[in-house]
DNA sequence: TGTATTTATCGCTAAGTGGTTATATAGTAG
DNA sequence: CTACTATATAACCACTTAGCGATAAATACA
């Protein structure tokens, strides 16, 4: 049971790491909006052909994606869409996260500047 | 926008890769019993001080969880138990992934064998 | 005061990996 | 068959980082 915990573990953290790099992320992006094949999402992203296959590759190892092989063409879509489900709490985590750090500074401002609450502020000539 | 764009990019792929490694995600896994102090941790998990402190540090900085400092110790704590929803996700999606494995290796061994769809087992004696 | 305890940080090493270029493979068109 | 195109893989480099031991810093306790 240690040992089925420890493999189920790495797993979780395997399926983590696949969405812990900006390129990929873009790439699952870009196939939310349908079908791509390789030479397409290289140029969309602005990397290799090579980068791509190898990203594309490990997604699909995991499952989050699969290839369609047409004529020389590799068209790989999206398998679950409730992986964006995962991208949609984290975006929500993050979007939370900057804003209470926006508040943070502002704080941090308000209490720097002490005095005077500033009320208006003198017209321009 | 695109700068932005790339910010936030990085930010979701730095919250992701908090979950993406199995001590990290043990931790979490404690700390979902309730605050746990930096050398209890060390000691539940088998691992070095220095490490726990590390690791600590980190899910600290992305706001995952927080310090409250009593005497030299040092107790941390989950700051929000959402996290848990997307550690549910991917185990999730984790246990279909190995059940449809199991399902493909399943099929696999039985078109091995083609023939005989094997009526009744013979009694045991 | 000094001693013990707890945590944080530094320096280091080994391993993993994202990116590149170059090459191999496999379809397609002529 | 040859040339071309698209993808996958290999070799490599640069960088990051998970782990360790050692040490510093801070607090509690005598």
């Amino acid at each position: 049971m240690d040992e089925l915990d420890e493999r189920a573990l790495d797993q979780v953290a395997a399926f983590f790491s696949a969405f812990a790099v900006p390129t990929r992320l873009r790439i699952l992006n870009t196939l939310r909006l349908g079908e791509r094949n390789v030479g397409d999402l290289a140029q969309a992203l602005g990397t290799s052909q090579a980068n791509i296959s190898k990203h594309l590759a490990l997604l699909a190892r995991l499952g989050v994606i699969a290839k369609r092989a047409r004529g020389t063409s590799a068209y790989y879509h999206i398998v679950d869409p409730r992986v964006f489900d995962l991208c949609d709490l984290v975006c929500a985590q993050v979007g939370r996260r900057l804003t209470s750090e926006i508040a943070a500074r502002d704080a941090l401002l308000r209490s720097a500047r002490p005095r005077t609450p500033r009320r208006a502020r003198p017209s321009r000539p």
